[in-house]
DNA sequence: CCGCAGCTTAAATGAACCTGAAAATGTGTC
DNA sequence: GACACATTTTCAGGTTCATTTAAGCTGCGG
């Protein structure tokens, strides 16, 4: 799961970016409504984590100009004051949630997931697919055969965001860009690799290759 | 366990986060309703015992706030007079418990318990897993021989708060927010040296590491 | 049967973690 | 205050393992 922080509290913004990724989302921070303009508009991520009281561009407007583009992705609007206008304004903008600052780390977290899983019309604790189940909490997956396997960070996001993406022809480019946070990277194989290590845990014929388009996680029929 | 301290009085306050550290806590004391407010707000403790009598806003105003921000942390209610009325407003108000002034301290020990067990839906007085048993009155551990160990202050609240959150992936940052009553953080291996000692008492395998996510004290299976 | 996309293994890298001891800090006692 | 003692924190070196790179191999598609 990719996520974007828009966040100008040089305290807050990498103290909540670090904790994010501690839960294994990938990451990006930017602090201005212009870089979160064109970041959001750049990358396809699963959602946005959108602080309203920006130095520049208004959050709002930045949220207003995607919509109005069309870009759809999942917003979760954060604000300072908690007011019942603007959380209005925040909703006919287009905005999918809504959080009062100050928060938990806690709550954001159960609306980040909240909004993935309606997203994506999947349940979130407790993925389960094809004969295996995956811990969110343990980061671990039981296996058909009822075998425990622990997972290490990387290999866990791929397998999570697989898993919540069935039956869908995932390229690897796409894959890199929804479980790495930095953009840096061109020609790697890791992706193939992890995939060769998701395939010695759970089974080789759970996850599909198309040849020439990516990978599909496939609900044995 | 981190807790919040709301109590204005100058003799009593001090006297109680002297003696709830004293019980393995990690306490903030705060004396107006504003610090109150702010201090909820920023950190995310297990527990806040809230006196109704302050200085500037209301106990219960505070609460109020707090639960219409969805701030959900557990709360109890310390209040002057044992006053039916007031006790109905504070429970509408989303408390969780309520004690009448004056109490015994132990009888605020026992509330205080009773609240986190009840927040984590843990069997308490002999917390026990994976073969071993935490003391919380005398804060010893009995290790699966049968022998009892004696814990500092630091060993014994990082124990309590592994065991009470088992097959959780805990990370350093996040056990420091929860065992340590002051912000000032910074790169420390605190963490790392508190799990060896809790090891070498244990034994190596019952606090799994997670590289580069966290610690998980694992029951057994 | 040629070329490219994906497979597979092994090895390099470096951050994350471990560990023992020393330094700092705290706590009580005379 | 100055002492002993307990606890907490820092430091420095050593080790491990998740991640990445690399390189040769396989086999599909044209």
């Amino acid at each position: 799961m990719r996520l974007l922080l828009v966040e100008d509290d040089p305290k807050l913004g990498p103290r909540l970016a670090e904790d994010l990724r501690g839960k294994g989302f990938a990451v990006d921070l930017v602090s201005t409504g212009i870089d979160a303009e064109f970041m959001g508009d750049e990358i396809p991520y699963d959602v946005v984590i959108l602080d309203l009281g920006l130095p520049d561009i208004s959050g709002l407007d930045v949220l207003r100009s995607w919509r109005s583009k069309g870009n759809s992705q999942a917003v979760l609007i954060l604000t300072a004051r908690d007011d019942w206008q603007e959380r209005v304004d925040g909703f006919q903008s287009g905005a999918d949630d809504y959080l009062g600052k100050p928060f938990h780390f806690e709550e954001l977290i159960e609306r980040v997931n909240a909004l993935i899983r309606r997203t994506n019309q999947k349940v979130g604790s407790g993925l389960a697919a094809g004969g295996i189940s995956l811990d969110e909490r343990k980061q671990t997956v039981t296996t058909d055969d009822g075998q425990e396997y622990e997972l290490t960070g990387t290999e866990f996001r791929l397998l999570r965001y697989m898993m919540m993406h069935q039956n869908e022809i995932l390229s690897k480019t796409h894959l890199t860009e929804h479980i790495y946070d930095d953009v840096s990277d061109k020609d790697s194989n890791v992706i193939e690799v992890y995939i060769r290590r998701l395939r010695k845990i759970l089974g080789e014929d759970l996850i599909k290759t198309k040849r020439g388009q990516g990978y599909v996680f496939e609900e044995r029929s």
